[in-house]
DNA sequence: ACCTGAACACCGTTCAAGT
DNA sequence: ACCTGAACACCGTTCAAGT
């Protein structure tokens, strides 16, 4: 009962189609995912200008798994749930990650995320500076131990991450306690 | 004065006129990398198995770079100075990271400053698995930082390294201080 | 509005041939 | 031992043409 000129494809339905290809072989094609689509390389192009376009929808769609902790939440719990949730996502998609740090990040929703985790950083007292670099920590944090966690044994490196986290979180709440601004 | 029959290209040649490539473009390709040295494509292959090859020759390359601490030094200053060494070393490449992250290292000097970052980390205390946790959080931290220093301001991104560091830092102290055993 | 198919300018790699 | 040049099987993207 197909409507009549019901379209193939979608930009959504082309990144989860290229996430599976790229879960499975580490990366896509433009023929490969045309021919997984059951369509001809030329026609996804009326979905999406670009291979770097393809990329950058696979990325929404990996964070936009993530759930965000309430706006009431103690500051470094908010943080420790960020980067659990970001973790369990990106786990999900190892092999997305070397694709991903090729590319500057432009899509809403990661972008949303980082002003979420700067809001908890600047509750806790962290200045502008201090709360980027706080930022840069996490994030390289999160994405290796991700690297680490989808393609090597799931349970250990789960642990590995946990306790790194600690490690940092530590950190952060010990230079909050100290008051001292960023130098 | 030039010996009949010297060769034009070698391995250690080819490594640097690519990574001169990747700082002025973000990338390299075979045909360029060939034109730049005055030489056919295929001659290459003479001395490089393939381009991920050249690549990790690159990495060996930039981690050549770094200054390693005296057996004598303090566990903490011991990875500070690895961390500081090591991205200077990256900063002045940043446009090489994206490229190495897609890689699982095989480069000999690398795995070397891996095993002295363990034994600092031993020397602080640390079991096998908190220190597997803090290398990740240090190398992610430092390449994450790299990318920063290198494409941004440098100067105020050395600081907010030097911050997080810090930051960093504290947290193994801490941990080491109390002394309490990977869980 | 959407898909097709042919076409373009590339790419990494191989291999026989030369010196 | 090393470089050449032609060749191979690709790749991402465009565009006129169809429906």
């Amino acid at each position: 009962m197909a409507r009549p000129g019901a379209p193939k494809l979608s930009a959504c339905a082309i990144a989860a189609a290229a996430l599976e290809l790229v879960d499975a072989h580490g990366g896509f094609t433009i023929p490969a995912l045309a021919r997984a689509m059951g369509v001809g390389p030329s026609s996804l192009y009326n979905h999406v200008a670009s291979k770097s376009d393809i990329i950058e929808l696979m990325r929404g769609e990996a964070m936009g798994e993530i759930g965000l902790p309430g706006p009431g939440t103690d500051w470094v719990d908010t943080l420790r749930r960020i980067a659990t949730g970001y973790l369990r996502s990106y786990a999900r998609h190892p092999r997305l990650i070397p694709l991903l740090t090729a590319h500057t990040v432009r899509d809403a929703a990661t972008l949303q995320v980082c002003e979420l985790l700067a809001d908890a950083l600047a509750a806790g007292g962290f200045g502008a500076e201090a709360s980027l670099a706080a930022i840069t920590v996490l994030d390289s944090f999160v994405l290796g131990s991700a690297l680490e966690a989808g393609l090597g044994s799931g349970d250990r490196a789960q642990r590995t991450f946990e306790y790194g986290l600690e490690i940092l979180l530590a950190g952060f709440a010990l230079q909050a306690a100290a008051k001292a601004p960023a130098p």
